[in-house]
DNA sequence: GTGAAAGCGCTAACAA
DNA sequence: TTGTTAGCGCTTTCAC
């Protein structure tokens, strides 16, 4: 149309080589008027070559991050008939170390984008800043970097579950008796995430229910047996709901159920098998479900997205406040 | 590697043309051995035309098919740079005969591929047999018409979300006092998902709490304006909580706002502005996200990568039954 | 500065 | 029953 070869456009398109100002404007102009839009299918094509994505996560230890594991090997097929290979490496949520050696390794890797579940802050900074060198997207889900932009951030809203679940236990427990805000000394703690679900539960009660007393406790002990404390805490208090902020959850509804106390409302995270089998009991009252398995998934689809059709990244997308009871619970555990 | 030509391959991994039993079952042994995936992109670049799907939704009076809308106009714009065009038709939701025109135009259209939410059963199926003997795909969403087998279904699990309203109520309301099962003459009464809801809300009172009285009650007045009559109910029952199972909570809780009646505990459905502004003041306690927008969008991009990327299909995807209160929800509203 | 041509992996039409 | 070839829309390379 524009009187020129196709390989004229291509150069206008794309910025590359020496194009007269003349038809780079005229070319221009055409392909507006006629809202030219390339066909990504043919792009894909002919740059068709294997890539690779490294999936860095914490290791299958946690169900929670084998939750995760399961979200990107249910997409990962997906992607293998547009030839992205999906790499996993694995760290342990308790060794910063195996952070930074899974890094290194990504990085000697080469790949063509990074998903990672940055729990560790300053090595996955570290991580991130050499991915931006070496200018390999990244997407980032469950823990977000401060201060980095990267392509996407998938995750949930930590500050506000806090406060949904001090809504629930204000709207099911006893008017009477003091909430209690529990961790247990197996987990990271003072993880960005617990201490923002902590903060959002405070700032609820302190808005909403200044009256309601409520005591932060770190349940301590090597076997993980916290029975004997637990009792100890519930002859001192008069306590009607418990929040467990992590998916530790389990702990406290079995030692509720071995000891009847089916009037204590317990909120706790996560659709772990333990968890489930206490919500379903009436152990636990309400799980907040933060789809691990899902972050995992979109991230992944995002990433891909991007590599293989060039489609445009929303940069921040919050999952919503899964809020999941006995009556709720899908049937069938898929 | 068969010896053969790249045609007969062609032949032998489509079942066409006429191929000798010997070289089909040598290229079949290779293709299996070095693993042979179709490059999809390939193959939807070499068929390359536009693509029209077809959405049949109603119309957008009323706000959960506006969000239902805008989840399509969310994807419609990825799925153009693979030449498919989303065609909408309405319908009136109070009006079958709307739906049967709709019906015909979209025939006539002779579609690609069809997404509905078929909530007249009896049109819907007519419907969907005539794309069945076209041989067009449909997915459903929202709504599924019994025995049909489209491609996919998308929906939520209604009987389920009304077990888990009931025992919303359970946990929240007061001890003594009736629950409501309460109906507007404006909607359409007995739809599948309305009476679903309510055998779920039942049963599970039956099981649940058995001593727990409740009524159905549907309210109707030409204007809408049914204050009368919940004052006629409340001066007759002691009422501590309320379900409405449908979008239409907000004429309850605008009632129990401007009564002071701060103790009833009021369930309903949809994130729609009305009910939101109630769950944000507190009227409303519970609303169940039966998520329009998502369903649309799923379907949406169910059959398009059905039809664009040869993706195989789950041919039911239940969306988990999301409880929204008034700390749950997202605080910007998108 | 610009044009011509090869080729990405596949399908479809035609030839043998 | 099998082989050959054009061409889908684009990028890239080489030649002018």
């Amino acid at each position: 149309m524009a009187g020129v070869s196709i390989g004229t456009v291509d150069r206008v398109l794309h910025n590359r080589g020496r194009v007269s100002e003349a038809t780079r404007i005229r070319v221009r102009e055409i392909a507006e008027k006629i809202n030219y839009k390339p066909n990504m299918i043919a792009r894909s094509l002919v740059t068709n070559r294997d890539r690779t994505i490294a999936l860095l996560i914490p290791d299958q230890k946690d169900e929670f991050w084998r939750q995760a594991r399961d979200g990107v090997k249910g997409v990962s097929g997906k992607w293998e008939q547009f030839r992205v290979i999906i790499e996993p490496f694995f760290y342990s949520a308790d060794n910063r170390n195996s952070f930074e050696k899974a890094s290194e390794e990504i990085i000697k890797r080469k790949p063509d984008g990074v998903v990672m579940a940055p729990i560790f802050l300053e090595e996955g900074r570290k991580l991130y800043e050499q991915c931006i060198e070496l200018s390999i997207p990244v997407v980032m889900f469950d823990t977000a970097i401060p201060g980095a932009k990267p392509l996407a951030i998938i995750g949930t809203d930590s500050f506000q579950s806090g406060m949904a679940a001090a809504q629930l236990l204000h709207m099911t427990a006893r008017k009477k008796g003091r909430f209690l805000v529990l961790h247990f000394d197996e987990e990271v703690i003072n993880s960005p995430h617990m201490l923002d679900k902590e903060r959002g539960f405070i700032e609820y009660l302190k808005k909403e229910c200044p009256r309601r007393k409520y005591s932060i406790v770190v349940l301590n002990n090597p076997d993980h047996q916290y029975h004997q404390q637990l009792e100890e805490i519930f002859t001192k208090w008069k306590i009607s709901g418990i929040y467990v902020s992590t998916s530790r959850a389990y702990h406290a509804g079995n030692w509720l159920s071995k000891e009847k106390k089916n009037k204590v409302k317990l909120v706790g995270y996560d659709l772990t098998s333990a968890n489930i089998k206490l919500l379903k009991s009436g152990h636990i009252d309400f799980l907040i479900n933060q789809n691990p398995n899902k972050q995992a998934e979109e991230s992944i689809n995002t990433l891909c997205a991007h590599l293989v059709h060039g489609e445009e990244i929303v940069p921040r997308k919050l999952f919503p406040i899964e809020i999941v009871t006995r009556m709720s619970i899908a049937i069938s555990n898929d």
